[in-house]
DNA sequence: AAAGCGTGGCG
DNA sequence: TCGCCAAGCTT
């Protein structure tokens, strides 16, 4: 097999390159804190849907010192539907940390933008030649899956020895080409050209060299392992108001997903139909919670929430708690218009959405 | 090192 | 409908 010849594969990369194909509004901005803040919210989350989180965390929080002073409950409000919840909670951490420990500059050095929370091998390689012009190549998803295809290469990508497979390619790809223009144009390639389910073979400044291409294996290409199976799980949240409408929450707090979000008492349970007596009976039942006192008023059509690892299907029941008195620790009662205030899963706020429009809230 | 973490779009 | 996957990171 005769080695890939990366230069020209880097050539001809940077010579298809143009940077008004795809804009971005964080496209060619060198300030560290917007690409550092654009590259977090991209990761694993598509332009389309991270974009208007860009523009509305910019306009909150135009420094990396305004966005350090934020309280932990506000920020986590604007990162609401944006999924991934840890992004939020490390943001948050590294602002911090950049504050207090680097007098309020980010590091201009790979290895130094790896010590923040958040920032891994991609965002390091991405704020690293984007805003302080460093020679190193970004690996990611794109990368590896034009690369895998390019040099016909079956090695899994979700291996330890298989990134660094890969970043050795990446790097050879890379050469002496400006890394900042080289790590834009292999995205940009990669969203637009060599995508995952559709490329543009027939119109790939590429194809003439792409080895997955000329032995028809290009939908083979990268190789990964098979994903698991999904968890299935069944929540059934307890909607409790009082005599006035007022609603019980609770911060999620447990290494699960939506740590540090809000959501109504919730119990989990082995199946999803249960009706308000087999919920009473259950172990989980809160021992705070009187079943005597509650007057049920009826329960929500089922929600199934597709997670990448889990599929849940929820169930929102709600009751009358006239004599709602003392809570529990860690336990608010806020009035209906406040909850738009917390930050929520995205099944919490459809339901009231729902419920909204069906006038049960 | 593998598993866990959200949400939405697309074929 | 369903599985895949999108500018990955942490534990």
């Amino acid at each position: 097999m005769d080695k890939v010849d990366w230069p020209l594969f880097g050539r001809k990369l940077t010579g298809w390159y143009r940077p008004d194909r795809r804009p971005m509004p964080w496209k060619g901005d060198r300030n560290p804190y917007r690409v550092w803040l654009s590259e977090i919210i991209l990761q694993q989350t598509r332009v389309a849907q991270g974009l208007p989180y860009f523009e509305r965390f910019v306009a909150a929080y135009p420094t990396v010192a305004d966005l350090a002073a934020a309280p932990d409950a506000e920020v986590m409000k604007h990162w609401e539907g944006l999924g991934y919840y840890s992004r939020a909670r490390n943001l948050l951490k590294a602002a911090r940390k950049v504050v207090e420990q680097y007098d309020g500059r980010f590091p201009a050095t790979y290895e130094g933008l790896l010590t923040l929370p958040g920032v891994g091998p991609y965002t390091a390689a991405a704020i690293a030649s984007f805003a302080f012009d460093r020679q190193v190549a970004v690996l990611d998803g794109n990368v590896f899956r034009i690369l895998a295809r390019y040099a016909g290469d079956p090695t899994p990508i979700d291996t330890g020895p298989g990134k660094k497979h890969f970043q050795s390619l990446v790097d050879a790809a890379l050469g002496d080409t400006p890394a900042a223009t080289f790590n834009q144009a292999i995205m940009d390639f990669g969203a637009l050209v060599c995508t995952p389910k559709a490329p543009q073979c027939p119109s790939c400044p590429l194809a003439d060299r792409c080895r997955a291409l000329a032995q028809d294996r290009v939908y083979e290409l990268p190789v990964k392992g098979k994903s698991g199976k999904r968890r299935e799980r069944f929540f059934h949240y307890l909607v409790l108001t009082d005599e006035a409408g007022r609603f019980l929450i609770h911060r999620r707090e447990e290494r699960d997903i939506w740590r540090q979000l809000y959501q109504f008492p919730l119990l989990e349970a082995p199946t999803l139909d249960l009706r308000p007596a087999a919920l009473m009976e259950l172990d989980e039942w809160p021992d705070w919670l009187p079943a005597a006192e509650l007057h049920y008023e009826g329960r929500s059509t089922p929600f199934l929430h597709q997670l990448t690892h889990q599929r849940i299907g929820v169930i929102f029941h709600r009751f009358r708690w006239s004599t709602m008195g003392q809570l529990p620790a860690h336990y608010l009662r806020i009035e209906r218009w406040e909850l738009e205030r917390y930050a929520l899963p995205r099944v919490i706020t459809r339901y009231l959405e729902e419920s909204r429009l069906t006038l049960d809230l």
